[in-house]
DNA sequence: TACATATACTTGCGCAATCAAGTTTCACGC
DNA sequence: GCGTGAAACTTGATTGCGCAAGTATATGTA
């Protein structure tokens, strides 16, 4: 039996990763959070002091840095995070997760959890912690 | 020591389909195709007589059928497709894949699968596989 | 010290796709 | 045949980014 080619394997791994998508996207849409934002505050959570740079905080989020601009900046306003200047270096701008923005995401985060476990049943832990391991 | 969490675990793997968006995405922008158009003309390349609704196409390709009207009409002005209207309703109108297009498919499709086929390499056969079968 | 190059970020423009709302056509119960 | 609801689209407004280009600061080199 001759093995699934790999443009039709990978178009079926599109699919259904889409769909992945849209059900977390979904989970946080509920309170208000894009997938990106959600990132950023997972990040930013994760993070020693809660605090990024721009550019490392792109890196993570798998955007550009005029991407992290325009998902940052509405951010600030509605006071998820707030800007901090660097210390030594007056080009960079830190990011740092508000005592609001902890609470966001810590309300966004059951419902993320709780989608993303259903996610990984379906498709099983094994599996998915095989795409990583490599 | 305790499985990686599950969120933990699917943003790694949103991280790593990301990048394998990006490279499928530019090894189709040589030949002027945005992914969702490979996409249109993939499906319609396998279709029977090559051709299908614009919902079943919007279906395949994972978009609204409002994105597959905005996806389409360009590729019909460049030649790829035509529209067809169908026999007994009225409503529909089929998408056809037109010789222009079958030859920049086969053209596209070349470098499409050799991505494909590194990145299937990279992350394991079996591994992407099972992902599928489920 | 001065200049070149690189890094961190922002901004104008544009594209891809969504949602909500509208139009046509169809199917079904009466 | 005649509404009523659903299906198959299209269109206007909006979102979420990217790219190219610009600004400001830092670093390394002569």
């Amino acid at each position: 039996m001759p093995a699934t080619p790999s443009d039709a394997l990978l178009i079926e791994i599109t699919n259904a990763f889409s769909a992945v998508q849209r059900q977390l996207g979904s989970a946080l849409s509920i309170h208000g959070l894009g997938f990106s934002e959600y990132l950023v505050l997972w990040y930013l959570h994760n993070a020693p002091s809660n605090k990024l740079r721009r550019i490392d905080l792109a890196d993570k989020v798998g955007l550009t840095a005029s991407g992290i601009t325009r998902v940052v900046n509405p951010m600030e306003k509605t006071g998820l995070v707030d800007k901090e200047q660097a210390a030594r270096d007056a080009r960079v701008s830190l990011v740092t997760l508000t005592t609001a923005g902890a609470r966001v995401f810590d309300e966004a985060s059951v419902g993320f959890r709780g989608t993303a476990d259903r996610i990984v049943r379906q498709y099983g832990r094994r599996a998915l912690e095989a795409l990583v391991k490599s």
